[in-house]
DNA sequence: TGTGTTCTCGTAAACGTTTACGGAAAAACG
DNA sequence: CGTTTTTCCGTAAACGTTTACGAGAACACA
């Protein structure tokens, strides 16, 4: 069935050191012998096995992303990632990479899988997604010096990593624009515990905004729960029980935003009148709930097409010229308004 | 870095053979060493390189997943695949098995993302999702003798292959059923045009369940058209506008339900009140819509782990004593019911 | 002691590539 | 025509495994 390059050697009656120079293009065969072996691979349907190449040249051409889903009872698991996924695997394709798809237990700790792929070696490098404030994955491959790049930031690593993240700073400010600008003084932020990095960059963004406007933060409207709609709910609820309520919230994931709103809806407040609701990463589930969610957007598809692209620069066997480069974006939200604030 | 097995040989002073065999449990090497083996391949950190032993056994321990992204403007995907995957993975990494994702560009042929698989062998065997009706890609691995598996049946390929669906034609059935014992006798049916097989299957049941209640049905009431939103919104504004308009909607896929419920909206039906609406594949959409959407809802990630353990007992290498055996299921679907109808 | 069996291990080939090296033939040059 | 360069190709090793084969040693048995 599957031809190998000795059958076309032994086809063309040639040897195999010629056949697979021709092949891949060398400049030390003659025109004509490579136009033969060029139709008699056609003819002989051949392609070259992988793992054949894999094993001579110490590379599988493959890019492992590694996905963890957040624990909690998620019945659908993440809208975000199959844009970005999508993105991620046709410029991978572009360049004849595979991608793999390694995604732990929920909660389950994620650093064993890891392990395995890099030692056996089944890929050439790691795509890194909901990256930790600390992470010990990025310890990790930073010290085995295997090459990998991240959906997200974090302080672990340092910059010796390509990375991508979504500009939730600037994403907080702007929300606490937007809502200042519409009279809003006592605005609560509500994000994920869990250590996950985007929760301190949005507050950051979030503390700055309130500081520009002269407003001072209170504590009381800061707070994190379990990145779910159950988590959401729960603190929410604990919000609204403080005794000076907020007259708007940002939520920090889509899920605790849902959450959050059936807590609103049991207290007979409504999201858009008595109160604004902003989230921070738009879903589908922003768009279509009702009312409908006042949300920023990133650009998934695209950035999964950008993060391939910058990790390939910073390997060795794809930089260009110039060699290797390591590069850090961080890509700004598009505001979708809605009817929620 | 990377340690091998001739490091192991080395540094015990025995042959690689002696030490492959150790490593692989095989009965004709004393215990003694055997322990030795294992204590220096923890000590030197060895894993044995995959590719070479992709190359000796002619497998990858790597199964492909084809996901074909549905042609249209879809910002987010489909949320149906990633627990669907979360549980196929799972299974998979129980045998060491390494899941690869090939997803076409959407509307893209596919048919030569799948031949490099099958021809430059980077994977043992490869799963099938949106299965039409007419597959030609099922074609192809029958004829390759590729394994494979399918979500989704077709009516190509015999019964070759292990296939994993969803009761559509039930779920059909059973929707009908409801909305009759809810008083309705003009029920549409809207379902995805471009052969999908679902469609069919779905259709079919809706008519049985007609006909057993005695409900002679209404050729203007089904229709078919574009699998994303704006097909829907299309096909149910041409159904609501028929002299002899339906009470209820059945919808066949999720999308295709949100565009026709923004068609009802403009033309002042209220979903639950004044017309019935059910959709056949649950999303979490459906959930959060308003009103939410009363819907059909499989078991996704249970799924994805069986069709992984249907297609590994296809497989000669992972076939229990019996040898290897194909699997045909269609699991149920649970109906949950919500407010839009 | 001789013969047969069992246990254990080393040798070497094989999987399908790529590539460093060298050599023969052809071309270029004087 | 002799020498040098260029062009082209074959040889063989290497990547890291697994495994068929055979052989030496130990053991059992008569």
């Amino acid at each position: 069935m599957a031809s190998s390059i000795h059958d076309l050697a032994r086809h063309l009656n040639i040897s195999i050191g010629t056949v697979s120079r021709a092949l891949n293009g060398r400049a030390d065969v003659n025109a004509d012998t490579r136009q033969r072996v060029l139709e008699a691979a056609k003819k002989l349907n051949y392609s070259p096995n992988q793992s054949g190449r894999s094993l001579r040249q110490g590379a599988t051409r493959s890019i492992a992303f590694m996905l963890q889903p957040h624990p909690g009872d998620q019945q659908y698991g993440e809208p975000f990632f199959i844009p970005f996924l999508t993105g991620l695997q046709a410029r991978l394709a572009d360049y004849d990479l595979d991608l793999m798809v390694v995604m732990g237990e929920p909660g389950q700790y994620q650093q064993e899988r890891l392990r395995r792929v890099v030692e056996t070696r089944r890929a050439d490098a790691v795509v890194l997604a909901n990256t930790r404030r600390e992470d010990d994955r990025i310890d990790y491959l930073s010290k085995a010096g295997f090459p990998f790049a991240t959906l997200g930031r974090s302080q672990s690593g340092g910059d010796t990593y390509p990375s991508l993240d979504i500009d939730f700073e600037r994403a907080g400010d702007e929300a606490v624009d937007r809502l200042v600008a519409r009279g809003h003084r006592r605005i609560a932020a509500i994000r994920p515990s869990h250590d996950l990095n985007f929760g301190y960059l949005f507050l950051d963004g979030y503390r700055k905004a309130l500081k520009r406007h002269g407003i001072e933060g209170d504590p009381g409207l800061i707070a994190d729960g379990f990145i779910n709609e159950a988590g959401g709910y729960q603190v929410t609820a604990d919000v609204m029980l403080s005794k000076d309520r907020p007259t708007a919230i940002i939520f920090n994931n889509d899920a605790m935003a849902l959450g959050g709103c059936k807590a609103l809806a049991e207290m007979g407040i409504r999201p858009g009148q008595d109160i604004a609701v902003t989230v921070i990463v738009d879903t589908p589930l922003c768009r279509y709930f009702s009312p409908a969610l006042t949300a920023f957007r990133p650009a998934l598809e695209p950035m999964g097409r950008r993060l391939a692209e910058m990790l390939l620069a910073s390997l060795p066997a794809f930089a260009g010229p110039e060699g290797p480069r390591i590069i850090r974006e961080v890509w700004p939200l598009e505001l979708i308004a809605r009817d929620s604030d």
